[in-house]
DNA sequence: GATCTATTTGGTTATTTAGCCAAATAACCA
DNA sequence: TGGTTATTTGGCTAAATAACCAAATAGATC
């Protein structure tokens, strides 16, 4: 496998853990500020241990951070340049119909 | 469905379309210019059909655009913002490990 | 019009992913 | 200790994805 490949199967694995609904979704949110998983779990509206294999992923994959204090695990963006990655997503497909389709 | 949720949705199809490690590939390849659909089989090193799904599912996503000139079709991004997108992801998934994960 | 070339489309199969439920774990409180 | 709450893990099934091959399409060129 060249080396080129490598380097795209890593930052490939960052950019799924953002690749689906409820995991951008969960981004999006945390972009506000930390939220424990009961809090995500009604955002999302899905089981609790979906949501909780959704945040493993993603923190795995180096997109958050999780912090346990008391009862509750709470979860963070890791890193402030993922709200300049979910800006740039809204020219390419913005929330809102526009005469040209980016930039 | 709520409206966070649909929003997300297209959002989520627009990392998808750069969310596999031949994709990514594609991607970064034409940050430096335009390749026909041959040369990127080159890079990616995979079947013809295959490349041509990726490419596809990327114009569709609004990632890539397309352009017929004689008997090739010359792909290229669709918006300059995915430069600073992947730079980004370099912070979380930087080719080199560093000590700190990010920022 | 026939043929060549580049690309896309359709079909099939194997793999991966997402969801739910039930059970396990971990921290707190009585 | 035993119970309660928050979260994770394991197991399973259904759905989505990615890969290949073969066939179809669309322009060039003869």
């Amino acid at each position: 496998m060249p080396a080129s490949k490598t380097v795209s199967s890593k930052r490939a694995a960052v950019i799924k853990a953002l690749a689906h609904p409820s995991r951008l979704l969960i981004a999006e949110a945390l972009m506000d500020g930390e939220m424990c998983v009961c809090d995500l779990k009604d955002l999302v509206g899905a089981d609790m241990s979906t949501v909780s294999k959704h945040l493993s992923m993603m923190r795995q994959a180096g997109v958050l951070v999780s912090d346990k204090r008391g009862l509750n695990i709470y979860y963070r963006l890791a890193c402030d340049c993922l709200g300049d990655f979910l800006r740039c997503l809204d020219q390419l497909a913005p929330k809102k119909a526009k005469t040209k389709p980016c930039c």
